[in-house]
RNA sequence: GCGGAUGUGGCGGAACGGUAGACGUAGCAGACUUAAAAUCUGUUGUCCGACAGGACGUGGGGGUUCAAGUCCCCCCAUCCGCACCA
């Protein structure tokens, strides 16, 4: 008896996981070279690198099978595949457990990441671990701190004011998560909007680029791609001046940015941004006003914040002239809705045509004009709903007759003629802020002299490394606080200066990091040749909340490597694959409290605790530490095995969607495991038989073809990212594997191996250890799973000996036919005809139209 | 508020415009067992009817087509993102 077998004859998936991870860890299966290998192909498979919580969680553990699977079975295919793996290390919860708990947050960082490790290492990834890296590595982030300046030279990096949430009581600079409806969420007081001096990175100068290259990015899901070009948001409009009535504070116009100049006639009033110039010129004489601007600040920074907020606004008391008709004058508003980071941070409103302008003039009683009538409604009136088709326009002198296109170019021709404006391609997209008054953060290596300005770190002296005694004792940014730290010699003048004490933006830190998985310990932030051959990384898997942020700052750092001549592509991710998230039914006891669903006893139709209380059962909801909602991949590995968790995450739906654990679910998988195994010794007790495979007959073939097509609809279907299709293939073949059991036919013995051999190649890479277990009992000569080559389908046992057709009668189904696959029209038209209960239906009536699809359908169209 | 997605049996889901419900899970009936678990067999969309057969059925409403879960229009619900969470 092997060791891994039970008694009862179960397998012990305890001890084979344990082994064979020792195993494949020994031979270093799972390494790669940073160079090309012989002329194979090259893979590059990436999940996004977890942040270092402790624990892993189950959102995680489907991630990384996602990514496993693809690795695992490119490797099988004959790719050179490289599947790295790090921690995203810097950010705000070691910040918080440092000030909450009193450690050290790179303590508490390492000791997670250690945790984690092991965690992950128990679910059997095909991870090349010699790649391992951590963000908080100063040998990483020394790195980042040379690209910042590199980045800085070529002008992509610059500082300027800023706005950020700003608590009042704890004094100190809040996350958009840390303001909960416009209060600090320690504090509970109101945020206040404050300018700092931040560093930014000059995105929008590859806007245009970044747009362009959506189109290239064929292998990402579609609504990715759209998601990110609005959000770049090209949009072509004109820029102009409208000029105050009279001057106030020096200011005698306000430029404006419209994507609609063909609607300026219909233009009743102008709105400016709360924080604009000429808002605050107002605020300076009038207190109401200051009043209405210090009120709008306190909604936050984030702009759903600012949009969801009910429309409020300020009359002005100012007037405007219309640039088109100077006996015209409009009021001036100063509007909560009005960014002042989009545009010129001022608009003219036009109510019966944009849905805020519409909203806010209903409010405040302003004037609507139709200037725009649809076709089929030329008298339309405006009630609550805007009018934003294309139409003619009327009402607008010159412009009277146009249509909407023809209008926008008229009108700007007529700004730019008036010297008024000019016709301007405008973004959404904003330069990106890297500033973070954060100590548990890749320093800035900047230096403020009071002499020499701001001077570089110089390179001799890279890292900055972070103090280990950063202090926690008081509000506000640790690194700012700390007695000595900042304190050092002006670089070029050597008088007294202080270093940058912002860090930056976590995202920067994931900005790079796949490039540098190509060459981990290269002297250079990215080795040239090694991320020539690896990148773009082929399969970029993650979770679709990163759809926007983190892609496009990936996407704008490679080229800006790329610019800089660092990395040999522009576009860092070929292949995107986005995951749904876990998700699981909450429970809390009659009293309100939350439970782990370990505390709950699930019964048919209700739920009680342990010792027989009463427990309400919550909606299915995303996995949260909050909810007590979460299941632990320890446990459930640790209980099942890490086979069992990897197939259940990714048998149960499809990976893009949100999936619910469940412990039928688990148990079901559970089961499978054991089958494959219990299948494997059946396979392997059977006696040889000495018919070949190529003349199989009778079950044998049938078994054969089974085969033959589980290989190309599993291997299809794990291209596509469809595990639950492949998973529900391999049901199947292990099913027919089970049929074949105790049957006779010539060639059976041998067909059976055949099957099962598939069988465990097919799945081994979403259950990688008991395949192995299963493989060592049928085909031990066949050496390590892993090294085994993927299977390849024979064409032959792919054909149908017949194929089933749909009979329908005016397309409903009335029967099937049984014909040879590729039967011709006349033939299947005929044998439908012949079938009794079809001559039956159709007699009497008179047929219009015979519909033959091949091998799917034969439909008549009838007249009674 | 703006942008993006999703919606099919008790549950998760499958389905090049061509037999809706593959596969799993749950349920029911049976075999094995002293018993339970495990395993195996059969069965299971709803309604009518006898297992023949029929009607209905893919969030709701309309449309295109010989044929619609799939394409088009409108609506509803839920989820993701919104620039300092990662």
């Amino acid at each position: 008896m092997d060791q891994t077998t039970h008694e009862s004859g179960a397998y012990d998936f305890s001890a084979a996981e344990a082994r064979w991870q020792a195993e494949w860890e020994a031979r270093n299966s799972f390494a790669t070279a940073d160079a090309p290998q012989g002329g194979r192909r090259k893979c590059y498979v990436l999940e996004m690198f977890p942040y270092p919580s402790g624990k892993i969680h189950m959102g995680h553990v489907r991630n990384y099978a996602i990514g496993d699977v693809i690795a695992r079975a490119r490797r099988a295919q004959g790719y050179d595949v490289l599947h790295p793996m790090g921690w995203d290390a810097f950010g705000l919860p070691a910040e918080n457990a440092a000030r909450e708990r009193n450690v050290d947050p790179a303590k508490w960082t390492r000791d997670n990441i250690a945790a984690m490790k092991a965690d992950l290492k128990r679910v059997g990834l095909s991870v090349d671990w010699s790649r391992e890296f951590a963000t908080c590595d100063p040998e990483y982030y020394g790195h980042q701190q040379k690209l910042f300046l590199d980045l800085w030279r070529a002008g992509l990096a610059y500082r300027r004011e800023s706005a950020v949430n700003w608590d009042p009581v704890d004094m100190t600079v809040l996350a958009n998560e840390q303001v909960i409806d416009g209060r600090g969420w320690k504090s509970g007081a109101p945020v206040e909007k404050r300018k700092l001096r931040q560093w930014f990175f000059r995105i929008t100068d590859f806007a245009d680029d970044l747009l362009a290259g959506l189109d290239t990015l064929e292998n990402w899901p579609e609504r990715v791609r759209t998601m990110q070009r609005n959000w770049i948001g090209r949009s072509e409009g004109a820029e102009f001046s409208i000029r105050l009535t009279e001057p106030c504070a020096g200011i005698e116009s306000v430029p404006v940015y419209s994507t609609r100049p063909d609607t300026l006639f219909g233009m009743s009033f102008v709105a400016l941004a709360p924080d604009h110039p000429l808002a605050a010129a107002i605020a300076a004489t009038n207190p109401e006003a200051a009043a209405f601007i210090a009120a709008c600040q306190s909604a936050g920074t984030s702009e759903a914040a600012i949009e969801a907020a009910e429309k409020r606004g300020f009359d002005t008391g100012l007037r405007v002239v219309h640039p088109f008709d100077p006996a015209r004058t409009h009021p001036v508003w100063i509007a909560n809705f009005v960014l002042m980071d989009y545009g010129t941070g001022a608009i003219f409103g036009c109510p019966a045509h944009d849905q805020r302008d519409l909203d806010f003039a209903r409010k405040y009683g302003l004037d609507v004009t139709v200037v725009v009538a649809p076709k089929d409604d030329p008298g339309m009136a405006v009630g609550d709903v805007a009018f934003t088709g294309d139409g003619a326009i009327v009402n607008s002198g010159f412009l009277d007759g146009l249509a909407v296109t023809a209008a926008k170019s008229r009108a700007i021709a007529e700004l730019e003629a008036r010297g008024a404006g000019k016709g301007v391609v405008n973004w959404r997209l904003r330069d990106w802020g890297v500033s973070r008054q954060r100590a548990w953060g890749c320093p800035i290596p900047m230096i403020h002299c009071e002499v020499c300005g701001t001077v570089p770190v110089p390179e001799k002296h890279l890292p900055v490394r972070l103090p280990e005694d950063l202090p926690f004792d008081r509000p506000g940014n640790a690194l700012d606080h700390h007695p000595s730290w900042k304190h050092v010699a002006c670089p070029q003048c050597g008088a007294a200066a202080q270093r940058e004490t912002d860090t930056f933006d976590t995202f920067v830190d994931s900005s790079w990091y796949f490039a540098r998985f190509c060459a981990p310990h290269a002297p250079v932030p990215a080795d040239p040749a090694a991320t020539s051959h690896w990148m773009p990384v082929d399969h970029y898997i993650g979770g679709i909340e990163h759809a926007i942020l983190h892609l496009l700052y990936a996407r704008f750092f490679t080229r800006a490597m790329h610019r800089l001549g660092q990395v040999g592509v522009a576009e860092p991710f070929a292949g995107l694959f986005t995951q749904g998230m876990l998700t699981h039914e909450s429970y809390r006891t009659e009293d309100g409290k939350w439970l782990y669903p370990e505390e709950v006893i699930r019964h048919a139709d209700h739920a009680t605790t342990l010792d027989g209380r009463k427990v309400i059962v919550g909606p299915i909801e995303k996995m949260s530490k909050s909810k007590r909602n979460t299941v632990d991949p320890s446990a459930v590995i640790a209980r099942f095995g890490a086979d069992t968790a990897r197939w259940f995450v990714l048998s149960d739906n499809p990976p893009e969607r949100d999936v619910e654990w469940t412990e039928a679910g688990a148990q079901g998988a559970f089961r499978y495991v054991q089958r494959l195994y219990r299948l494997a010794r059946s396979v392997a007790a059977d006696r040889a038989d000495d018919v070949a495979l190529e003349r199989a007959e009778g079950a044998a073939r049938t078994l054969r073809q089974a085969t033959h097509r589980t290989i190309a609809a599993v291997t299809e279907a794990i291209d596509g990212f469809a595990f639950n299709v492949a998973i529900a293939r391999l049901y199947e073949l292990a099913n027919a594997i089970a049929e074949s059991e105790g049957r006779t036919a010539p060639g059976l013995a041998a067909a059976r191996r055949e099957a099962m051999s598939a069988l465990i190649r097919l799945a081994a890479p979403i259950i990688p250890h008991v395949a192995e277990e299963a493989n060592a009992l049928v085909a031990p000569e066949a050496g390590l799973v892993v090294n085994q080559p993927w299977p390849v389908a024979d064409p032959d046992l792919l054909k149908r000996d017949s194929v089933t057709l749909a009979v329908q009668i005016m397309g409903k189904l009335r029967g099937t036919i049984e014909l040879p696959p590729g039967a011709d029209a006349e033939t299947a038209i005929a044998q439908a005809l012949a079938e009794p209960r079809i001559a039956q239906l159709l007699a009497g009536a008179t047929i219009v139209k015979r519909i033959h699809v091949p091998d799917r359908i034969v439909n008549f169209v009838v007249r009674p």
